[in-house]
Order: C-alpha cells, then structure tokens, then sequence
DNA sequence: TTGTAGGCGTTATCAT
DNA sequence: ATGATAACGCCTACAA
C-alpha cells in the first residue's frame, strides 16, 4: 500500500520548485504576490509530489479551518441522510467543508459524546447537531465554544440555535386529518422526552389534539410495546378493541412495522384499520406504500440550519434563535374513513 | 452565542490547576508518572474550563490522529447509510474514530475530489472509500500516502485494497433466478462503467448470463432512458413488446421506480411482469413491497473495510487484497412465474 | 514527581 | 517578489 509516512510537506515543494515555503504558501492560498512563472513551478511542483496541504499545521496558525462539524445520530435513517446531503451542499456554496461524525448502532449517549468531542477537537468552526436524542447539557458544553445549532429538533436554550419541524403544528395536523376522516376512537403510539426529543411532543400533541376535539384516545406508550409484547402484541391489543379504528405512529418506519405487523395476519390499510406515519421521508414515501404522513422539509431544514451556523461563525449575528418550519400533510392510502 | 474564540488550551489548564503544562498532557493522556492528588486537581481544572484537546496540535506532534475517514458519494441513500453505520460500530471497537465527508448533491467529480483531499488534508490514518463514482486514479493519488480501501465497489489495482459484494455472483444469481421462475425474453437495465462501476459489472453479467442460458436479452442501457422518455417511456416500450414477461432493474430504487410507473398504469409485478432489484438495503426490504432482489451483506462489508484499513495503519499487514464477498437473493412477490 | 525546551507544518509579519 | 522567523497548542525527551 503507501510507504509509511512520507506525506510531502511545504519544504518539499519548495525544494522542489526551488523558492522558500513562503512563496509555496503564499501560491497555493492564492494570496498574490508571487511572480506568474513561479507560481507556475510552484503549482507544478506540488502537483508531481501529490502534495495535500495539512490542515492541522495550517489551522493552528490560521485559526481558520473553514470546516463545520455534524453530528448524526443514525447515519443508516436516511432522515439524517437526507439532512445531511442538504447540510453539504448549503455549506459548500457558503464556502465550508462538512465532516461528520455519527454515534456508534449502540445508541449510548457516551458514544455521542465522544463523537461531538471528536468533532470540537478537529477545531470545527461550528457544529451542527442532529439528534433527537443527545442530552442538551452535553451539547451546551461545546456551545460555549463553537457556535451550535440543533436541527431537527426544537430547543429552547438561549445558548444555542435550533431550526426544527414545528412538531406541534405537525402532531395536530395529523390529528384533525384523522378525526375529519371520521375517526372516534384511536389509538396513538407514546414516547417519553427521554426517548426521543420529537417523537415525545409531537405524540402528545396528537393525543392532546384529538381529546380536545372529542375523540377517545388510547395511548399506547412505546416502551411498554418494547418490553413486552412488541408490534404484534401492540396490533394484537389494537385489534382486540373492536371500538379503535386508526393508529398512529411516531414515525414513518413504525408505521411500517405496524402495516407489516397487520400484514402477517392477512390485514391492510385501511380497511382493517388507519394508520399513520411521521416523517415523509423517502423512499418510505412512495406510492406504492402509500404511507399518510406528514413530510419534514428537510431540505429547507439543512439549508437554514447551516445558514444560522455559518452567520455566527462569520460574525454576521449574534443573537440565537429558534426556527420553526411547517411540514405538510401528504394524504396517503393507509388512512381512510373508519371501516370496522 | 459562545464569546468568540476563547478554547480553552492546555496552558489554561495549567494554570488553573497550579502545575505545568506536561502535568497536563501526562494527565489527560494516561501516560502516568503524576501523583494522583495532582492528577485530581488537573483533571478538576480542564473539567471545570471544558477542556476539549486541540486535535489539530496534537496530531501535528503526536503524529498519529486515530482518526479514519470515510468518503460517502450519497449519504441520502440508505446503502451508503448501513455501511458507514457498521464502519463506525468496528473503528470505535478498534479504538479509532471515523470522520465522514460526502460529496454534495450535484455529483460531480470535482466535489468528490474536493472532498477526499479534506479527509486527506486532516491527516486521517487510513481512508475508506465509499463510491461506485470516484475515478480511481483521484483515489490512487491519495493510496499513496494513507492506506485505502474500496468499499462496496471492485477494484483491480495493487496499490489499495478493496471489500465488495461479488458482482458477478450477484449478477448470475438473479439472472438464474428469472430463468428458473421461466422467463424466456427479459429487458435488462444496463449502465456504462463510467456511470456506476457496481452497476455495470452486475447488470453487464445479469445479460450475460441470461444469454448464455438461452433467454432474449432486450437491453435498455439507462442514459438512453434519462435521456429520453424516463421511466415511464421505458415502461411503455416494456409493455409494447408482449414477448418480454420480465425486467432487471440495476438498483432497488430503480426497481421501485419502474413499479411505480406500472402502477400509474393500473398494473402490478408479477401479474404485468415480473420485476427485480438489487441491493437489499432496508426500508426498501419491507414484506409489503416484497420486492425481489439480492442483499449486500453491507455489515460485513463496513466491518471488513474497517478492519483491512486498520490492519494497514498498525502495520500488521503490508500488501492489498481485494476481497469479493457474496450477496444472497430475496425471492419477494415481485417476481413470478411468467404470466402474459 | 514535576518542570523546561524543542519542534511538528503552516501562515503571517517583517525584512530584504 | 522573495526569504527568514515567529507563533499556533501540544507531546516528548530530558533535566531538576
């Protein structure tokens, strides 16, 4: 493979093209003042050895490394992945590099931690955390240093900024999706804060919603489908009480478990029974699936998301801010008026 | 936000705790030779000041970053997502981190490129490289200097290594599939090299193979449908000859999107025809879509491209290999016995 | 057990 | 237009 450490350094281009390593630098950032034919056996120089300037060296001094940092929870959600690509591609036409680093399957907050260290250790100019998991205190530790920003997921601290899907706006559109479709008794699939930081709220506004519109809601909270029982036993239970009619869950791939659950023993959307996703991610999205869900913009999200980064990293603005967007409902397939 | 600039060093924390800088770092890197007391006192300080090490001076030092990085073309597909998760999972169980930088949207080369030489530039000890895109002469460049893998994509070349799911098998074994089930005269999807170095060698085999068997090979080469018509054009042409009872997508995604344009038609595999995927990556393996197709064992693959890079940075290996793993079939609802 | 000094590769400053 | 030199923050001898 490569000879073992033989990275060629600024003096072996200047040897090469026979200057001093200032000129070599003063080329190779493009700060002028070099003659055209040097620059040219500079360029050339650097071009035969390969040469890769170290960005380490040159951010220390520069205190400029032009980088921000992601954090993703769940690099195989293409949710994240989907942030991610618009995070990248607003960053590079604002002139920055993304490096991302993403917790371990293990889920262990321990692991997100190191990787945000990871992150502020490589001298990220700012972070961008996309998680709906990790502990705000943990992120608050860095913020201090390096402008942050938490997408996805909304925040209030004053500390940082956060661009997020307006889960309250977004559980009760879903909830008076249902309920004009005709829907009376219903169940709604619960998370703790704990859990998950959007799926808490944005459940408990649909089950806060539907209640408030007169529905019966039954509330099946996720850790207890976990622990015993699992999505059969959770669709088992749904199917038992003859009075439920539609579902709903707090994300699109639980749906899909739930539809699959519901598949096994022969049954469908909607004539068994409604169900409803959250997320509006693709490919869940199809139209083959035809998931009733509510879409996040994660474009736009991305995009603002390191738009407020790179504003405080460049000084442009101060103050923290908490951006909400809306999401949209896509009307699918998989919910319809109530059957049973 | 954070008051601009005021990272904490080492020094900082010197002061704080009342001892020398070399405390600190003998401290902070478990190198012993400090008296515990002190050891508390230090490890108060940088605690106190969240103390975060300058990765950058360090590494410059130390030589060494323990970092690898990993080149994703396409972090919004869940292919790229699976693998980088299962290459996160073995780095941090081999004590490494993964920093992960991804070409933007617009796939161009240059961006790539771009991107491969920030992980280069933040001296990463080794490099994985994610892309059935990248010319491997931009890799090459870079296989010089850091020990690199080609993951999920073939490779020829003695300079880097290289992990992939064998092509050929997977290729042959969905092409004997379709044969077995009956299907005499088959559109296949094929791209160029130059478009996909994964997808050309398997759909190119997928033909082969059909041919060899006996079956008419109607072949749909992928530019001439972006070009013109798209998806739905393909699909027409498809029905207008009846002979054809099957087709061979290159991807799932792709698969997904000819079901979805027979579905526009009111049609449905395997009734209309008898449709394939390739890659197997969930959500795309839900039973509800039951898609057929060939699984890329994508945790073996990330864990093996980890452990061959890592195995190259710690010296316990000196020469490159490329191993070919194999895929296993998915026989889903998508494809059947023939029955126009 | 602790402190001092030197240097990693780069950019920025100041001479030449 | 070019070259020397001083940092940047840290680790690693080596000295105390």
């Amino acid at each position: 493979m490569p000879d073992p450490r033989t990275a060629p350094t600024i003096i072996d281009v200047a040897r090469r093209a026979g200057v001093s390593k200032s000129v070599v630098s003063r080329t190779l950032s493009g700060s002028g003042g070099v003659a055209a034919g040097t620059q040219e056996r500079v360029r050339l120089a650097a071009a035969e050895l390969g040469y890769v300037a170290n960005a380490m060296a040159r951010g220390m001094v520069a205190r400029r490394t032009h980088t921000i940092g992601a954090f993703v929870r769940d690099a195989s959600n293409p949710y994240y992945g989907h942030l991610l690509t618009a995070m990248q591609e607003r960053a590079a036409a604002r002139g920055y590099r993304v490096v991302t680093a993403t917790g371990s399957g293990s889920f262990a907050v321990s692991d997100e931690r190191r990787a945000l260290e990871t992150l502020v250790g490589l001298q990220v100019e700012g972070l961008v955390v996309c998680s709906g998991l990790v502990p705000v205190a943990d992120v608050l530790q860095h913020a201090r240093r390096v402008p942050t920003v938490l997408a996805g997921r909304p925040a209030r601290d004053e500390a940082l900024s956060s661009v997020y899907c307006d889960e309250i706006h977004g559980g009760r559109g879903m909830a008076d999706h249902l309920w004009s479709l005709g829907h009376r008794r219903i169940m709604v699939v619960t998370l703790r804060p704990e859990r998950s930081l959007t799926q808490a709220p944005r459940t408990a506004e649909m089950a806060r919603r539907l209640r408030e519109l007169g529905a019966d809601v039954v509330e099946a909270p996720d850790e207890e489908t976990r622990a015993g029982g699992g999505i059969d036993g959770l669709v088992a239970r749904l199917l038992a009480d003859r009075a439920i009619t539609a579902v709903m869950a707090p994300t699109d791939p639980y749906a899909l478990e739930i539809l699959e659950a519901l598949d096994r023993r022969g049954l469908r959307a909607p004539d068994a029974l409604s169900v409803t996703g959250y997320d509006g991610v693709a490919p869940l999205t199809t139209p083959l699936l035809g998931l009733t869900t509510w879409v996040q913009p994660l474009a736009d999200l991305g995009t603002r998301a390191v738009d407020e980064v790179v504003s405080h990293v460049e000084g442009l603005t101060t103050d923290t801010r908490h951006q909400a967007i809306n999401g949209q409902l896509i009307s699918g397939r998989t919910a319809g008026p109530p059957r049973r």
